[in-house]
DNA sequence: CCGAATCCGTGACGATACTG
DNA sequence: CAGTATCGTCACGGATTCGG
């Protein structure tokens, strides 16, 4: 009764589909992670996600947000000030993506020597 | 001495983003998980990752074994066979990459909704 | 000054044909 | 059956410029 069990990621039409593509990304997870310590500037998220551009930024910000996982306030000042902060949904979405990036720092020197392996052999 | 807590994705130059740009991906979120059930053969897995091209999917799994998430056994058959499984190190991504895939199909209805309304709007 | 739009190159992705 | 090779397309992503 609580939801329907028929989406299903690895059927190629389904909508939950789409829905994966847009949180499977780098640029995603990192700013999903970011925002989750609290409401955070434009300029702050970009200093904080290092090496994204701004053109970048802006984008997955706004497909987050037209997702529902972001909420974008702007302030009609001088200079001017946009804010962004996760939903409630967003929030949801917080722990899986930190447990990524979590599993990307734990594990990077396994995945190092993996590949020192695998490109000395042949 | 466990190890060191200085991986940082955030950090541009941190190796720990090369892993995270590949394992923060809808195509490896997709083989992981099927990959979680058991070993597969090329063929099947392509059955199964609906959409998925032979090329991709030769790609993605080459970069898996590189990383050493995913071992991949040949047998001098006729027809070729090919099987893929996940190692010990794929085997700890598997859980948050399942999480991932769950969470688009939980709350793909909350999604589709905000898109509704973000493309009302304006 | 900060946030966003424009231009353009690179790389991902898919389709097809071919080999062991 | 399991790839490899080649090509064409297109979205991603970076540098630059614009606007408020």
């Amino acid at each position: 009764m609580p939801q329907q069990p028929d989406w299903n990621v690895l059927v190629s039409t389904c909508p939950s589909r789409t829905s994966l593509a847009r949180i499977a990304n780098k640029w995603t997870a990192m700013v999903v992670v970011v925002l989750g310590r609290g409401t955070l500037r434009f300029g702050d998220l970009r200093t904080a996600v290092e090496g994204i551009s701004g053109k970048v930024l802006t984008e997955t910000l706004r497909d987050l947000e037209r997702d529902g996982l972001v909420a974008r306030h702007v302030y009609a000042e001088m200079p001017p000030r946009v804010e962004y902060e996760l939903t409630t949904l967003g929030r949801t979405l917080h722990t899986p993506l930190l447990a990524l990036s979590r599993w990307a720092e734990e594990h990077i020197a396994e995945v190092l020597e993996a590949r020192d392996a695998y490109d000395a052999r042949d």
